[in-house]
DNA sequence: TTGACAGTTGACTATATAGTCAACTAAGAT
DNA sequence: ATCTTAGTTGACTATATAGTCAACTGTCAA
């Protein structure tokens, strides 16, 4: 069918440039490399895409939508609200595991190491990122609202606090990333937990 | 005088290289942007340097060792503890305002930029972010030792704790990139704070 | 059957890129 | 005086790059 094939080059287009650009950088990947792995060909790309910076863009969004699941699954309101800050903590670590075994290094995040790159340079980029940073910041922002509501964690601006979690996060990864380690993102639950103001032993 | 102009050359590339690949990223700056805005022919450039990688190696060094004697001072013995780091803080925001104002926008960690933009690709690179998170994780681990021969911090794994500001400090800073936002900076310290375990209107 | 049209093909352009090279210059040492 | 050495000059190469284009193909609807 030609809706197959149709679909079929779009969509190997969106995976194959997430996943090249996670593995090394927006930079270091040509369209060319992305076409050839997609197996699509250069023509095709243009028809789907207006710019190689537009692609970028449009993968990142598909790259969230194919990632969403597994985070609803996480933050689940049925679950309990600090449980679901481990869960992300687990998920986070769970995902750098599972790339890093693909890949041989640590990835980092692929939203803002894309950001890091480019926000300076390419001002759709960087609010397609930063849209990113704030729908996660909206997951974390709803468990905090139920922590606090349950007397888990004392008051305070639930948005705030959730930035702050997810600061740490990304600085977290970051490091990992740098220093090719996945041991560093063993310890963000207790530290999370002290940004939060709970005591060590008791959340989960 | 010969010496002079040589000095000069070298001088150039570094400070113009670190200057332009902050202010965009590695892999949007060329060789030969480099060597314009710093007033030295290619063949200078491929005499000083083996690559345009080994060039950034360099040049981060460089900056490291400019960037020095300033974060000597805010880290110095003689200041309390937990002054120093709250300096710390102060500076990041300063130099990142200082910045803002010479390039419109908030540029972020050089460092941190390079590091996560050629981790996976230059080994060389990675290794020296890394070693730089090192050097600055060190001062910040001095501070929070004295702190807690002070009695002014829990007693805990000191190295952990410098980690885990310093990962703040990347996460806040890269999120300021992102965001384009210098705001996000000035909530630094209460978050560092919560992080050792101080009450937040005890420190300072 | 035909016409519209989304998608395909691959050759093509113009430019930018990292890196090379051999001849040249000037300063300081002997 | 001249030799050595560090640095300079700018033209040159080979390749990679993002993006274009016009002809082609298969499907679906009328």
């Amino acid at each position: 069918m030609l809706m197959d094939r149709e679909s079929r080059s779009r969509r190997q287009l969106l995976e194959t440039a997430a996943d090249l650009i996670a593995r090394s950088s927006y930079g270091t990947v040509s369209v060319d490399a992305i076409c050839a792995r997609a197996s699509v060909h250069k023509g095709s790309f243009y028809h789907f895409f207006l710019s190689k910076s537009d692609l970028a863009v449009a993968a990142i969004e598909d790259h969230w939508e194919r990632a969403r699941p597994e985070k609803d699954r996480v933050f689940s309101p049925q679950l309990a609200p600090l449980d679901r800050i481990a869960g992300w903590c687990e998920l986070m670590r769970r995902n750098q595991t599972r790339r890093k075994e693909a890949s041989g290094m640590v990835l980092g995040c692929p939203y803002m190491s894309l950001g890091s790159e480019l926000s300076t340079t390419d001002e759709k980029i960087r609010r397609k990122c930063r849209e990113i940073s704030d729908r996660t910041c909206r997951y974390v922002e709803s468990a905090i609202r139920d922590a606090q509501a349950a007397g888990l964690v004392p008051a305070g601006d639930c948005a705030l606090k959730a930035r702050e979690l997810y600061t740490f996060s990304v600085g977290t990864i970051l490091q990992a990333k740098i220093n090719d380690d996945l041991g560093l993102l063993k310890d963000m639950k207790p530290a999370m937990w002290r940004l939060l103001g709970v005591r060590e032993r008791v959340g989960r």
